[in-house]
This record gives C-alpha cells, sequence and structure tokens, in this order.
DNA sequence: TGACACGGACTACGGATGTAGGCTATAATA
DNA sequence: TATTATAGCCTACATCCGTAGTCCGTGTCA
C-alpha cells in the first residue's frame, strides 16, 4: 500500500481550524512549504489582512499542531502538519455529524443545489467509482 | 397573512450557529416549539448540559435572531426562526466554501469512505433525482 | 400566608478567534 | 559601522463560546 502521509492512527486528533485559518493551509498545502512572507501574499485580498495578522495565526497554528516549520537562517518555512485530505476529512466528519447528525446525504442533496451540472456528473461519477471500490472488497 | 417560515428573501443574514447551539435547534425542528424545560430534556445526555447553560444558549439564540419565542403566562415556548432547511443549506454552502473552496466532489469523495453501501446507493439516487430536476428547467 | 421550585434577566470566567501592535535580533545596505 | 527592513516573540483587546451561577419575581403547595 501507499504510505498516504500519516493516515493511519490517530485521526481524532487532528486539531481543528478556525474559519480563517483554512486561508493559511490551503496555500501551504497547494505550494509546499512557504516562509511568513509568501503566505501572506497567497492569502485571498478579499480578507485583506495585515502581515501581523498572519504572523498570529501561524503562531497559533504551530501551538495547536496544524503546521510545523523548519528554521532557515533566521525565519521559518512553514509546513501543514497534516495532509489536505486528512483535514478535511476530519473536518467534514465533524461538520456532518454536528448539523445533520451523521447522514450525508442531505448533506449532498442540499449542495446539489447549488453545485453546476458538470459537478453532478463528476460527483455520480465519483460515487460509482468508490461503491465499487468498497463492494470489490476495499 | 399565514406565516411562511420566512423562507423567502434574506438568506444572506441567517445566523450562524455554534456547534452546541445545533443541539438546541434541533428538538426546536424535530418537535416544534418547547419551552426552556422540554428543551432542555431534549439535548444529548452525552453533553451533560447544566439546564442553565440550556437557558444561556437559548437567550443567545434569541439575541443573535435564531429562534424566537411567544409568552406563555410566566414563561416562554421557544420557536427556531428558520427551516431547518434553510438553515443547514446556508451552514453547509459556507462549510463547502471555506473547505473546499466551493467544490463538493472531493468532499463526497472523502466522506464515501466511511459511509455504509445503503447510504452510498441512497446519495446516487438523490443525485440522480437532483439533476434531472436541474435539466429538466427547475 | 409562608416556603419553595421554577422562570427569565443579568453576571461570570477562561479559552478561542479575528485582528493587530510593540520589542528586539539580525541581515542587508549605505 | 550606522541605518533600516524583516523576522520571530510577546502582548492586546473586543467578541464569541462553553458552561454555569446569582438575583428576583411568581405560581404552587402546605
Amino acid at each position: 500500500m501507499k504510505q498516504s502521509s500519516r493516515s493511519g492512527r490517530g485521526r481524532g486528533n487532528i486539531p481543528k481550524l478556525s474559519e480563517m485559518e483554512w486561508e493559511i493551509l490551503k496555500p501551504l498545502w497547494e505550494k509546499g512549504p512557504m516562509a511568513a512572507r509568501d503566505i501572506y501574499r497567497e492569502v485571498p485580498e478579499r480578507y485583506n489582512w495585515a502581515y501581523k495578522t498572519v504572523k498570529t495565526m501561524l503562531s497559533r497554528l504551530v501551538k495547536k499542531g496544524a503546521i510545523t516549520y523548519d528554521q532557515i537562517g533566521n525565519s521559518y518555512l512553514y509546513r501543514a502538519a497534516y495532509s489536505r485530505s486528512d483535514m478535511t476529512r476530519a473536518a467534514t466528519k465533524s461538520f456532518v455529524q454536528r448539523v445533520f447528525d451523521g447522514a450525508i446525504h442531505p448533506f449532498v442533496a442540499h449542495f446539489a443545489e447549488f453545485a453546476s451540472p458538470e459537478e453532478l456528473r463528476r460527483l455520480k461519477r465519483e460515487l460509482a467509482k468508490i461503491e465499487k471500490e468498497k463492494l470489490g472488497g476495499g
């Protein structure tokens, strides 16, 4: 099997991200490890954050274990501590639990209302694939 | 006029519920308007809340416009201000936006991993239905 | 009528969040 | 070497959230 970055044990302790913290993690997942200044540049402009705000978030994310860093000279190179997969899986699970009491289909039904036809098709395809894998003895 | 649980305009100002607040709204949606004491009884035991905690949540929910009440004698009969549909739709939209940047299929792919085969089938069915409605000009 | 339980209003308090600012060391530059 | 722009570290501060507690009025039971 492949070794999907820490995919095993301890799913329970993946830290929860606050709304804004996701915006810090996204660039890290998409472009790999980065310095604070670069993350700052990657954050969507619409948030209009001060650089210091980004720095604060980074500290808090380190503290809660969502990111780690390597020191390079006198600055840090931050990197996500968990894969985007693991993080979104955990967040989704908790969201679905909270809002839908664990049943996913109402969630999808709702979402599907504002999904494009293309996305709906894609979804069906994915679902079929997953179903087959499951039945096939995954 | 009849009291069309305000399903129309103003979707944007549906208040956000905190994690625990969902547990107060659920009984209200499922069983209709209730007094504080009854809501207290309906909250899942695992939370082990004091009655006062429920009261605090109710006040906050009233304040943020998520529930309203009718005074009956010297006590209140609380009711949800928005339908469960509207509330979950809003929450889902914001969640998917934040975590998946608006694209739901990666989410489903992840979640489907721990969905039961039965739920997967249900999902596919719902999707097909929604797709047909969309194409049919709904 | 007096004692009490229950109701709502207001208060409490620590931790998380959104949003920074100040201080100090250091790398780069003049 | 003196200046300056950054970097990281620590501090700030209003809100929200989870989780109650206190205070006071009143319906109820004895």
